[in-house]
DNA sequence: TCGTCAATATCGTTTGACGATTTGATCAGA
DNA sequence: TCTGATCAAATCGTCAAACGATATTGACGA
């Protein structure tokens, strides 16, 4: 069964599709970034699976680039801690047990509140207001659509709003470090549909809090959020998790 | 769609091991992994300056590896924020300005105070306390050597000692990528030595909180730490922060 | 059935090469 | 003299090929 489990995996390596090119993709973008982009849509929309084994002869062959840009970017991911990298075995995706899931938004809860909180204090302007109103709308716009890479993106876009407003460069550049994107994508996939809604339901009190210019309610609504979706981690079944052997 | 995700995830875990890193130092590090850790240490030891540019024939001749490794190095301390790469110019020690150092010390103080409150919840047995108190002694013992690369080096031993035992393995992940290093050696070559002093002193309370197992009190300690920390900052000069062009 | 051992696959690293871009200096003209 | 264009050198981004090192796999024999 081991066996076969393991075709599977082979089968949906081969036939996976390059990522086509990201159509807002800049210029200025060198290759190694862009393989790098290329692997985290992928993510998002379920192309690479948490915990997949990913061959660099395969790589370099499907994204058309040398072995030494894609290791470059590799290296990039492994230490945004998308990928894993064991010596002579290779990289993978990243795969959070449900310990490593706890720890995750115990770590990102205080960085999510202070980001709310700086964006409340900075949202005074009608501009900054509509541009969260516009993140909040099209998440929820692709909450309804089900489409999971469409929710995942908007969601991403949603938190990008909430920290550029706050004008922290440092936070900017450390949250998306956190794992989130690879939590969110292994939940995604697991998650009941009212579960999925609970969690979307959240960003509501979130962004109004923040037009309303109110950084506590802000930081109480993004602490809300986090126990919500830690009461959703509560209900996971265990074998969803991968098994420390 | 999302069916389908689900069984990938099922066949995932059965196929592929957890990224399980071994958490204690390996020596199975490999030579990018060295050159990092090299240019790192450089930084604490004044021999890399913040701002420096980075030259790669420069760099491979000075530490015997080829081109295509220390690219990969690069883009790993890039990811980091301790380098800043430009397209065709090269890669730069990271520089912060005042503005970035406020805003640093915002990002990293709740994580701190976050891995404190860990540390004095899990800090109940005398080899833990022990741990703590050693890094503690060692930390002052290298504040009154006056060597700076040695007080960089136990200060962030400290931390670590901190974040072990806190046991949140997120955080000790994300905790490095905040560009502290990069700050305390900026700022470490030109305050007075009483504000070096009113730094190294902030650690006695933090540790005695640890030690005690108060999760608040080393909350508290960690805070006031940082209020100091900002206070240094308001008295620093603004000549000694980059121009920016 | 289980352990041993060779074959294979993949990774880590080096070397060399080529085009692309920036940089700095040179030089002509106002 | 100053200004701007021109050109050569330096450096970077990327690719390709190769070699040893290590892990995995599968066959073989006890």
């Amino acid at each position: 069964m081991i066996k076969a489990a393991t075709k599977k995996i082979a089968e949906a390596e081969t036939t996976t599709q390059v990522a086509q090119e990201t159509p807002t993709s800049t210029d200025n973008e060198s290759a190694t970034d862009k393989v790098a982009e290329a692997i985290t849509q992928g993510i998002r929309t379920g192309i690479f699976v948490p915990g997949q084994h990913l061959l660099e002869p395969d790589l370099t062959r499907r994204l058309g680039i040398s072995r030494g840009s894609l290791r470059e970017s590799l290296k990039h991911l492994a230490a945004a801690g998308i990928v894993t990298l064991n010596r002579y075995r290779g990289a993978y995706i990243g795969l959070l047990d449900r310990t490593a899931t706890l720890q995750l938004l115990d770590t990102l809860e205080p960085l999510a509140r202070l980001a709310a909180r700086l964006a409340a204090e900075n949202c005074k302007t009608p501009a900054a207001q509509s541009k969260i109103e516009h993140a909040l709308a099209a998440l929820e716009r692709a909450t309804r659509s089900g489409n999971r890479a469409h929710y995942l993106e908007s969601r991403r876009a949603f938190y990008d709003a909430m920290i550029d407003l706050g004008g922290n460069r440092e936070l900017a550049r450390v949250i998306p470090l956190s794992r989130t994107d690879l939590f969110r994508a292994q939940i995604e996939t697991v998650q009941s549909d009212v579960q999925r809604k609970r969690h979307a339901s959240g960003y509501g009190p979130i962004a109004k809090a923040i037009v309303a210019g109110d950084p506590k309610k802000a930081d109480m609504a993004v602490k809300k959020h986090f126990d919500g979706t830690r009461k959703t981690m509560s209900e996971l079944p265990d074998n969803i998790f991968p098994t420390m052997t």
